[in-house]
DNA sequence: GTCTATAGCTCGATAGAC
DNA sequence: GTCTATCGAGCTATAGAC
């Protein structure tokens, strides 16, 4: 895959996805011109070209790392899960796995309805958005749990996905906030 | 504000408005060109300058009358809220507020980190969400109920916020929904 | 592997006729 | 109040030199 490296340098490629991220972050998808990409870099736009195909290479190069690994994690999971431990596990799984990369999830964050993004990762998105609601559901739920079921999914999602515009208490450390909302969610669905 | 008008036609203006809903929901607003407005109303793309100055003043037409009620509502709000019940009598009128403006609220849904709103529209939202935030937090509140008045505002926005990507189960009203939604965070929040 | 130059396109906005 | 025509800016992507 990659060259051998040197000590500390990272790839060009690592380079480029890494500043196209916090470019990305800043104004967003659509708003961020290859020509600022590569100013920022110190060099010209035509030499993103030979390191990726076009735009949307870029963008797929940040996020299908992470889109891959989740699709393996789904694909392992039963078609239902039976009880609340199990189910639990899973959804601890599946956060471990998105904070795993906090480049992809940062560059996820952006999105909101998302219509920017290629169809073909909308559509991924989509899926595993649906498949892990589906998943938090346990046989036999009435529909307040169905609907709680729905909320807390997208509650532990959110708390993977948003860092930036969150309101932050006094001096509280995102591990400590974390540990609150997931005590917070495991208790409501147990509930 | 608006000439008289025939019984059942709408202004121009709130025509244009309605259709520039519709794309933006469709393709969000950067990805929203002025000449498809103006193909899905059947005339041309200058005939919108007539209505509006440039195309922000459309999104600017779409939005401010929810924004304005919303800042009213916020200087009439206290500093801070001491009990339970008059800040969930906020919370309500909050809610029903935003829902009493379905159009503006749809496009607020575009969003996600909004990196594509004028910088003036985008302060007035921000305002909002931290206000909203500080105005669920009671004093002499825990780390862990400072968290929670986070998640469940956050939750009960999105709620108004939030109709097209939903995850619907089976037959379930909208109205149902809801119901549940506003019972689950009333009961999270008194807890 | 990076450069300059430019093709080719789309968009917001304006001018001016009707 | 709506039209045609067009300007000018900004963008992706490619060609071809080094």
């Amino acid at each position: 895959m990659s060259t051998k490296r040197g000590t500390g340098s990272l790839d060009t490629r690592e380079k480029i996805l890494n500043v196209s991220v916090e470019l990305f972050m800043e104004n967003g998808y659509p708003g961020t011109p290859l020509s600022l990409i590569a100013s920022k870099l110190g060099f010209s736009k035509a030499a993103l070209y030979y390191h990726f195909k076009n735009k949307d290479d870029i963008l797929n190069g940040i996020l299908n790392p992470l889109l891959d690994r989740i699709d393996a994690l789904l694909e392992e999971a039963p078609q239902r899960f039976t009880d609340a431990e199990s189910r639990w596990k899973f959804l601890v799984t599946y956060s471990d796995l998105m904070l795993s990369d906090p480049r992809a999830v940062s560059v996820l964050a952006i999105g909101g309805s998302q219509v920017w993004l290629p169809e073909s990762i909308y559509n991924r998105i989509e899926r595993h958005r649906v498949r892990t609601i589906e998943l938090t559901m346990l046989p036999g739920m009435s529909d307040e749990e169905k609907v709680r079921s729905i909320l807390l999914m997208d509650m532990m999602h959110r708390e993977t996905v948003f860092d930036k515009r969150r309101f932050v208490i006094d001096g509280m450390t995102p591990e400590r906030r974390r540990e609150i909302v997931y005590s917070f969610i495991k208790k409501s669905f147990e509930d």
